[in-house]
DNA sequence: TTTAGCACTCTCATTGTTTGATTGCTAACA
DNA sequence: TGTTAGCAATCAAACAATGAGAGTGCTAAA
């Protein structure tokens, strides 16, 4: 357990570096309103702090970094989580009130808020197909070869995919279609379309094997493939000097352009309301060197993915962890 | 009028230098088969070639490295166009004939082979609206206060969005909206769709303005924002030396995730079959440092788009415009 | 017209030097 | 006992000096 002057020593050192990107020194510290010690006192305190593992040295003779256990404690006991001003509210809240048609704009609004208003990178990813229901599937005539089928799933999203076809087609074909599958498929789980399914309608329906096979494949591959990722500010880290180094600016841009390797990052587990993976935390081993903070995306209760945040370790993670559980509590109050 | 021998000299640097990013020296020249002459000799050559602007010296002691002048010359009067093997032949025509539901899907499919054949950075553009007729717009019943919107155009493509209501709607409505628009609008370009046409629509039909103008709007929004644009390999150019400058490489991300540029860098005159854009040719100023080769994308003589590639400007010529006249032959071919 | 030869130029890598920031430690102080 | 002044030690960063190596331009001879 840190006393009370080691947590001022470690919160200052943290901010200072958070906003800096310098190595804090005794001499700097001691400037600070609520640390009236000499420099040599606060030298004592931080190689206290270091040797409990909450700061690091980049050299013998050089001023102090948090480490990721220095940040762990930060995070966890030490930041606000109340720190954002009433214009940013007034933002936020006139952003979030955008009239929109598709519920994923509603996702890309959020996204974009937050990314400017934290000035990071800010990533998202719609709700996966296991957690979500099929509320209606539509076919649609396009043509004497060419359906639309368009899904309505619980969660309030629309996906659509044409489906071309070797034979020509009948309207009374496509009722029969629409009818079948809707029968079949009302109220089942997105990733019940699967191979039984299609030898099951085959049977049933007696149409041939040219014109089922088509649209099972089509779906399936809409439902697992399309799964969007919403991206904005990309380039917005790439002014912070951790992005003077070559290595770290291509590193974070294959990080951001590899879909599995967002998804599984915001895939991650959900303990909390805010979930913060400095460094080493992060699962992916890609990650080490950043810093991601994420969160359910719920409007109304309706499970719409996750959004998150990337950035250096040396991140602000009061004025994030502010923004997201404002903006976190200001969607779900949502109703759509 | 550059001599045979000239020609051999600026040819064998131009194809040195794109090899090996090093500037090309006198003595490496005489090791080459058809330029049996000593480094002296080779030094005069190459002395006049720079006099006459088409080589450059990085400084006073360096080798010889191609200008933009130089690589002109090489683009239009010495490189081989028909630098692509067997292998890559078959390549290409097995990708070309997977079968696609979608039209873009043949653009991406071309995108990503070419991207993987030539190692650079491949991007494309869907038709521009101006191009485009519509063939067909349909209206479906999507919930009491939803439709969706579905139009075909000539070029093959289907475009379809999403419209929410603030009230209730009747399929009697839907079926009177799917007469007049389709009356209106069949065999129009698509950038038709404006507010004479709102006002026109609101008229006749006597239906409210709270009806007509959502969908109006929504259309608009869906034919001017959603012109798609296609990227693979943006990642495969950091290897290359050119890309060890900080500046350079953030520089290129910035110009690639900017749609603007890159549509206009895709929208650039064509005057012939293939375009090439050295260095400063480029109309974009961000666009100095790179060279980018373009065709426009026909299928079956339909307007498609444009697909271009970019890289530096030591860039493989040769096997970039071999690569990119198949694939446009082949493409056109092709009856969708 | 071509080439051998040589002085000249410039880059790049290496090494040494200086400066300044910061620490840890010791001893004195309250 | 906790705090602080003072000082030697350490290290990064900036700068200068040096030398090797690669390449050129020019001249004179073949």
């Amino acid at each position: 357990m840190l006393d009370q002057r080691k947590k001022k020593v470690l919160q200052a050192i943290v901010e200072e570096y958070v906003n800096t990107a310098e190595p804090v020194s005794s001499n700097l510290l001691t400037k600070k309103e609520d640390l009236n010690y000499s420099s040599a006192t606060i030298r004592n305190e931080m190689a206290n702090l270091e040797k409990a593992g909450y700061l690091e040295k980049t050299h013998t003779s050089s001023g102090r970094v948090p480490s990721e256990k220095g940040y762990r404690y930060y995070v966890d006991e030490l930041l606000r989580d109340d720190n954002i001003s009433i214009e940013e509210i007034k933002y936020i809240s006139e952003k979030l009130e955008t009239k929109v048609n598709e519920i994923e704009d509603l996702t890309q609004i959020a996204t974009t808020t937050i990314s400017e208003i934290t000035h990071y990178t800010t990533l998202a990813i719609g709700p996966g197909t296991d957690t979500q229901t099929i509320e209606e599937i539509k076919f649609v005539m396009l043509g004497e070869r060419m359906i639309m089928a368009i899904i309505l799933t619980n969660a309030g999203m629309v996906k659509e995919t044409i489906i071309k076809f070797d034979e020509d087609i009948t309207e009374k074909q496509v009722e029969t279609i629409n009818y079948m599958f809707n029968k079949k498929l009302k109220n089942q789980p997105l990733d019940i379309i699967d191979a039984p399914l299609e030898e099951y309608l085959i049977n049933e329906m007696k149409y041939s094997v040219k014109v089922i096979k088509p649209i099972i494949e089509q779906i399936k591959k809409i439902i697992q493939e399309e799964r969007q990722i919403y991206l904005e500010g990309k380039n917005r880290l790439f002014d912070l000097p951790e992005f003077n180094s070559l290595e770290v600016t291509k590193n974070f841009i294959n990080i951001i352009d590899e879909k599995d390797v967002v998804a599984d990052m915001l895939d991650s587990g959900f303990a909390k309301d805010i979930n913060v993976y400095i460094g080493d935390e992060n699962e992916k081993q890609e990650l080490k060197d950043f810093s991601v903070i994420t969160f359910k995306h719920r409007v109304g209760n309706k499970d719409l993915g996750t959004i998150g945040i990337i950035g250096p370790k040396r991140m602000d993670y009061s004025k994030v962890i502010s923004v997201m559980k404002y903006i976190s509590k200001k969607l779900n109050e949502k109703d759509m």
